[in-house]
DNA sequence: TAATCGTGGTC
DNA sequence: TGACCAAGATT
């Protein structure tokens, strides 16, 4: 691609400072000087909207309001905290970096984006945005939004994904960030594309840099950025057993790698496509948890779309004898709880759907599940 | 480079 | 209603 001319780059400076000091939202996270603060809202911002994190920003601040009191966290408060939000290993990444930055950084965040860069859960976006609006370093960003805005208004019309349009964008977000205000700056360009610059329906009318916008000039704002399809999630098929042992359920955690990771979930697990579910209860739970149960009753089916998965869940009820021992193979934990004390423990959207179906609920899940349904 | 990894909103 | 998408990172 071409690069646009340096002034042409820089000249979209004033206007998109003047417009985010009149426009910005006033979100939580922008009240805090705070970098650790301003870390945490940029790990959980990833892939996530803005309205779905703010409650769980303050939670968790106010669970862990420091680097070291997230070093010093279990990590099951850590993913208690964090259950419903996704991508589960970001949790895991912002304990493993706090112990590094108490450990090797005498407790502060490093101030550079190559330093923060050396964290778990840190890459190239979220170290020039930590650097940016935390320390006010001329640090480059680029994310979603800023793609968006840049494949406008300088009209680059090829694929977004290919290598050498994504260091061009770099390279202009390097060129456009050097100067006052920084972090502003970097947030203004984010700001612009979360509500004017949007993918579908964009306000050109109210753009500040309508004058200046490719796009807009040749009409074809709604068609960019260029990005090729993505794959359907592929279908899988599982079962989960609400397993009853004297008043008690069996609740199993997952290995520490792969879907869901490290998760709480109903014993059972993946069924082949042409699978009578019913027929494969008994033994899966012998296989995976060395468990015998005898009556097995269907309670029904959910359905959950993950961004690469469609996950069919059979869900049945059974018991097992006052005695029966637990042989797990591939989870790496299991207690028996009472059924409402596993909506306490880290969980992920299934579970709480298969308890929902069980008539397992309380408060918060209930909410959730009203969400999911619309 | 292309998959993997969640969830909820939008049209 | 399925497809797209949202302040990405990791392998």
């Amino acid at each position: 691609m071409k690069l646009p001319e340096r002034s042409r780059i820089r000249r979209i400076r004033a206007p998109l400072l003047r417009w985010y000091d009149a426009h910005r939202r006033d979100l939580p996270w922008r009240h805090s000087r705070d970098p650790y603060a301003i870390w945490i809202s940029e790990a959980m911002l990833q892939q996530t909207r803005v309205e779905t994190v703010i409650p769980y920003w303050e939670r968790f601040l106010e669970a862990f309001p420091d680097v070291g009191s997230l070093a010093r966290a279990d990590l099951d408060q850590i993913y208690a905290v964090w259950t419903g939000l996704g991508y589960y290993s970001r949790a895991r990444n912002l304990k493993a970096a706090a112990e590094s930055i108490v450990a090797d950084h005498g407790g502060q965040l490093p101030e550079t984006p190559e330093g923060l860069a050396t964290l778990k859960g840190i890459g190239r976006y979220t170290a020039g945005a930590v650097a940016s609006i935390a320390f006010d370093r001329e640090a480059p960003l680029v994310d979603g939004n800023v793609v968006r805005v840049f494949s406008r208004v300088f009209g680059i019309r090829e694929d977004s994904s290919r290598k050498e349009i994504v260091e061009g964008l770099w390279t202009i977000a390097d060129i456009l960030v050097r100067g006052p205000r920084p972090g502003d700056l970097n947030q203004a360009l984010m700001e612009l594309g979360a509500i004017l610059c949007t993918p579908r329906k964009p306000d050109c009318g109210a753009c500040p840099l309508r004058r200046d916008c490719d796009a807009l000039a040749r009409d074809d704002a709604e068609s960019l950025p260029v990005k090729k399809k993505k794959a359907k999630p592929r279908r899988m098929r599982a079962i989960a057993v609400h397993l009853e042992r004297e008043g008690r359920i069996l609740a199993v955690r997952r290995p520490e790698e792969g879907l869901m990771a490290g998760l709480w979930e109903l014993p059972g697990g993946e069924i082949g496509p042409d699978d009578e579910a019913r027929d494969r209860v008994c033994e899966l739970l012998g296989a995976s948890f060395g468990l015998q149960v005898r009556g097995v009753e269907s309670v029904g089916r959910i359905e959950h779309v993950f961004t690469h998965r469609h996950l069919e869940l059979e869900v049945f009820r059974s018991r097992a004898e006052p005695g029966t021992r637990v042989r797990r193979r591939d989870h790496v934990g299991h207690r028996w709880i009472r059924p409402q004390a596993l909506l306490a423990l880290a969980h992920a959207g299934p579970t709480r759907k298969a308890l929902n179906l069980l008539g397992v609920t309380n408060e918060v899940s209930a909410r959730a599940e009203g969400r999911s349904r619309r």
